[in-house]
DNA sequence: AATGAATGAGTATTCATTCAT
DNA sequence: TATGAATGAATACTCATTCAT
C-alpha cells in the first residue's frame, strides 16, 4: 500500500518537469487514495492529500476522475477487489471444517495479510454505502464474494451468519482494549459452523 | 503604494430575535447533533447543520461546547447512554434461552425501538473511535454494557461472540438488498448461544 | 427526534470574474499587506482587508501563503529590505561627519523618502518581534544593516547609540504634538556623533 | 503586576457565589488588563482573557467600562501613571550629572524595578497612540512627565534628546540578541548629556 | 494531454456586546 | 447592582473545482 506521509521513492527519470506518459498513473492515484482513506477517513480524504500521496500534480486528479466522489468510488472498488483476492487466497488450502475454523480464526487475528488499516477502510466503505446507494453495488459484490468463498465449505445460511460473525469480531478486535484470545475466537467460530 | 479601504466596518447591533433563556438548550443541541450525525455522518455534521437542526444560532454551539470535536464526543456519549438504556429495556422480560434467542432476533430485525438511523450512528461512532482514542472510552463502556446484559443469560465468552454476531448481522441487514429472514437470523442466533 | 434540514447545499459554479494569470500577484499581496499594516496595525491586518487592498480574492491569500502569520512575516521581511535600501541610499553622498549630521537630521524630519506610515510599520514589526522570536531575525538583520551604514562614518559604539537615538527621535516626532525643530534634532545628533 | 495564567489568590470570603461588594474591583480589572496587554498585546487583549486574569465575571467588564476601547484606554492611563511614579522615584537621589548618567544607565539595564514586560506595554501604548488620537493625550502627559524629571538636571533640549535616546536604547536592548554592555550604554548617555 | 494558479463557497471558531434574570 | 447565557458579525482557513496555459 502506498505510504502517505513520506515521499514515495519516485525513480527520478529526469530532473524536474518531464513526467510525460505515465501509464500506471490512474492506478497509483487509486492506491494513494486507499492509503489516505485508511489514514484519514472519508472526511479527511481531500484532493490535495491524495495528490501528495500519489506524488502527482493536483490537476491530475480531476483530469483522470470526474471529481472526488468518482475517485472515491473507484478507490473503494479497487480495494474491494483486492480484499476479495486475498480473502480467496486465504481459504485456498482449506479442506475440512477444522481447517475452516482455523482459517477464519487466523483471518480475524492476523487481519489477512494486509495491515489492519486496510480493514478499517472496508468499514469506511460500509458506512459510506449506508448513505450512498452507488457504493451499495460494491459492498453487495464484496459480500457475495466473501460468502461464495465460505459456501464452498458450509451451507448458505451458515455462510451468511459466519460472514456476519467475522465482521463483528474483526470490528470488536480493532476497537477493544482487551481483545478476545485466539481460543475464544476459535470457539465462537466453531459454534457458528457447527450445525446444532 | 496600494490603496487601502477605509475603516473596517463597525458592527451594527439589532436585537433581531428575542433572547430566550433556554435551560435545556445544551441537551437540545446534543439531540440535534445525533440526528445530524445519523443523517449526514461525521463528515457532514457541520456547525451550521447542527445549529439549524437545533434551531439555535451558530454562536450557541461554540458557547456551550469547546469546538466541534467536543460536541461530537458529547453527542456520541449521550447516544451510547440512550442506546444502552433501550438495550437493557429490550431484554427486561427475558427468562429462558429461548426468550433470549427471540429477543435478539427481534432486536436485529426491529432495530430496537429507535429508528434504524440511530443504529447507523453507532457505526459512525465505532469508525470514529478507530481513529480517535478519546472516543474509544465511549465504545468501551457501551461494549461492556451490552455484554453485561447478555451475560445475565449466557457465559461471558458466549456473550462476547453473541455481541459480535449481533453487530455483524445488524450491519449486514442495513447494507444488504436481500436481508436475511427472521428465520435465518433466529437460526444463527440459536447456534451462537448453544454450547456445542 | 429533531428534524434535520435537507442535503447540504451543492455549490454552484459561475466563472464570475475572468481568471487572470498574474505572475506578480504574490508581490502585490505583500505590498498591500504592508500598506494595511501601516494603516491598521498588526491587529487590524485581516485577510479581508489585505485581499481588498491587493484586489485579489480571499482564497488567493491562503493559496500563496501558509496563513496570516506567514504572510505577515513575509511582508515585514519585504518592508525591512525596502527600508534598508532607501536607508543605504540616503547616506550614499555622505563624506564628512557634518554631512552625516545633516543626513541623519534630514532622515528624522523627512522620514526618508517613503511616507511616514511606512516608518510606523517598522515599529509594528519591533513590537511584534518582542513576542514572536521568528520575527526577531528580521529586526536583527535590519538593525545590523542600519548600523553597518552608520559604521562607515563613526565607530561601532557610536553607531549603536546613534541608531538608538534615531529610533527614539523618530518615534517621538511621530507621537509628539509639538515635535522637535530641525535645529534641536541637529544638535542632539551632533552630540551623539562627537567623541567627548 | 497581576499574573495572568495562574489564579490570583483571591481571599475566598465565602465558598462560591457571594462576591457582593468589591470596592477595588475596577482597579483589579485595570491591573489585569495591563498584565494581559503585556503578555498578549493589544490584539490579544480580549474581554474574556482580562476577565479571567482579574477573576471577575465577564459581564463585570462591560458593566464597569464602556466597552473594550474604554477599558484599554483606562488601563493605559493607569500604567502611564504608575510608570511615571517609579520613573520619578528612580531619579530621586540624583544630585550631579554623574549621578544622572549612572541612574539613566541603570534605568536602561535594570528596566526600572518593574519587570521588562511592563516596558513593552508602553511601546504598545505608543503604537496604539500613533493611530488613536484619544491615546495621544496619555503619551503626551507621560512624555512631559519624563522630560520634567530630566529637566531637573539638564536643559530642556538635552532632556528631550536624552528622553529619545533612552526610548531607543531600551527598545534595542529588548530586541537585540547581543545587547549593549553597561559601559557602552553609559558612554552613550554621557555623550547625550555633555554640552559640546 | 497535463498542469497548477486561481477562485469563492464553505468550514470552524472567536469575541464584543447585549440583556433577561 | 451584577451576572453569564446568548447572539451574530467577523475572523482565519480549507478545498473541490475550473481553466488559461
Amino acid at each position: 500500500m502506498t505510504s502517505v506521509p513520506a515521499e514515495p521513492p519516485r525513480p527520478l527519470r529526469r530532473p524536474q518537469r518531464p513526467r510525460r506518459t505515465d501509464p500506471q498513473r490512474k492506478e497509483r492515484i487509486l492506491d494513494a487514495a486507499i492509503a489516505v482513506l485508511a489514514q484519514h477517513g472519508v472526511a479527511g480524504a481531500t484532493h490535495r492529500l491524495i495528490a501528495a500521496a500519489a506524488d502527482v500534480p493536483l490537476g491530475s486528479l480531476t483530469y483522470h476522475f470526474d471529481g472526488l466522489e468518482d475517485l472515491r468510488a473507484q478507490a473503494f472498488l479497487r480495494l474491494s477487489e483486492r480484499v476479495a483476492v486475498s480473502y480467496e487466497a486465504h481459504f485456498a488450502g482449506v479442506a475440512t471444517v477444522d481447517d475452516l475454523v482455523e482459517a477464519v480464526t487466523e483471518l480475524i487475528h492476523g487481519a489477512v495479510g494486509a495491515d489492519a488499516t486496510e480493514w478499517s477502510v472496508t468499514y469506511e466503505l460500509d458506512l459510506a454505502a449506508l448513505r450512498d446507494p452507488a457504493l451499495r453495488e460494491i459492498t453487495e459484490v464484496w459480500m457475495r464474494a466473501s460468502r461464495a468463498v465460505l459456501e464452498r465449505f458450509v451451507d448458505p445460511d451458515t455462510a451468511r451468519s459466519l460472514d456476519a460473525l467475522i465482521e463483528g469480531l474483526v470490528m470488536h478486535r480493532m476497537l477493544s482494549t482487551a481483545p478476545a484470545t485466539r481460543d475464544q475466537t476459535r470457539a465462537a467460530v466453531r459454534r457458528a459452523v457447527t450445525s446444532s
